[in-house]
DNA sequence: TGATATTGCTCAGTATGCTGACTATCAGTA
DNA sequence: TACTGATAGTCAGCATACTGAGCAATATCA
């Protein structure tokens, strides 16, 4: 019987829910309530003005069907605007508000922190090369998910 | 803007998306239907007969409020059994079936084969260095998270 | 012993994340 | 143009995870 500790799957786990917590109680020292995925597709959507909501779950890797509820509980903060696309009618457009923007300049302390905390028994050297052995289990591992992430062609 | 790519937690969610994808593959390949956190509780149950539920989740990391919805569901199935402790009568002493030891013997294979797809990208020495890594990353945080590993005194 | 604190468990509520199904729309082609 | 297939988004349903509250039972200590 192999130990839990052996098991990738569940140091993966372990990992996320850490990673989770820190960045929450970050976030909520600095007087924000943001989740982390939240976080993600807001900044993603300041960095690509106007993009549609499947644009969006590729770049950050959700499935489609999680993107309608973060976007919900963005627009119902006032952090995020869900407009209907002029050359597509099935399509929505996204905008980050004044709001939005001034939330994610302000947690942007809080958020590096968080990163900083969940590396914090390893060294400089060591964190680099935990998010380089990650970064390729995953880009090996990409498109067994249902929701893969996608670079945006052309 | 720091690319997500950069952050550890967001690389902690995505190798963590991927492995609950890996393994509910391999699982349901096998013919059965059981997720990773059902397989880690059943587990444990089997090798720490009698525990009670705080226990449990204490040798997983998971939260007390979540283990009772995992138990529901492996009883439900089966595979394991909840008895009021007669030491304790606030206590749940949990037990594996012969039916979840059977489910157990018969998916050991694709949980191993699950681990392995999970880090197909990397080399043997590169996959043992993630596992080093995330196990001192995560020893190094495991009190930030409201469900932090405990291990048996005495 | 009696008051107090702690512990084991459950529940309501919220937020991911997924499967599968469905509608509306668009694109390509016969 | 009519048909076919693909695409954007939503929804219902299920399974983690967590916060916070509450109940029952146990432990502790004045």
């Amino acid at each position: 019987m192999k130990d839990n500790n052996d098991m990738p799957g569940h140091l993966a786990r372990r990992f996320q829910q850490i990673a989770v917590a820190v960045f929450l109680a970050e976030v909520a020292d600095a007087g924000f309530d943001l989740t982390p995925v939240q976080y993600a597709a807001l900044a993603t959507i300041k960095a690509n003005p106007g993009l549609d909501q499947v644009t969006l779950a590729g770049l950050i890797a959700y499935d489609r069907t999680t993107i309608t509820g973060v976007i919900d509980r963005l627009v119902q903060k006032g952090l995020a605007e869900r407009r209907a696309s002029s050359r597509d009618r099935r399509a929505r457009e996204l905008e980050i508000t004044d709001e939005g923007r001034r939330t994610l300049r302000k947690i942007t302390p809080a958020v590096e922190s968080a990163q900083r905390i969940l590396l914090r028994g390893l060294s400089t050297r060591e964190g680099e090369e935990l998010m380089r052995l990650l970064r390729k289990a995953i880009a090996a591992g990409n498109d067994l998910s249902r929701a893969p992430l996608r670079h945006v062609q052309a």
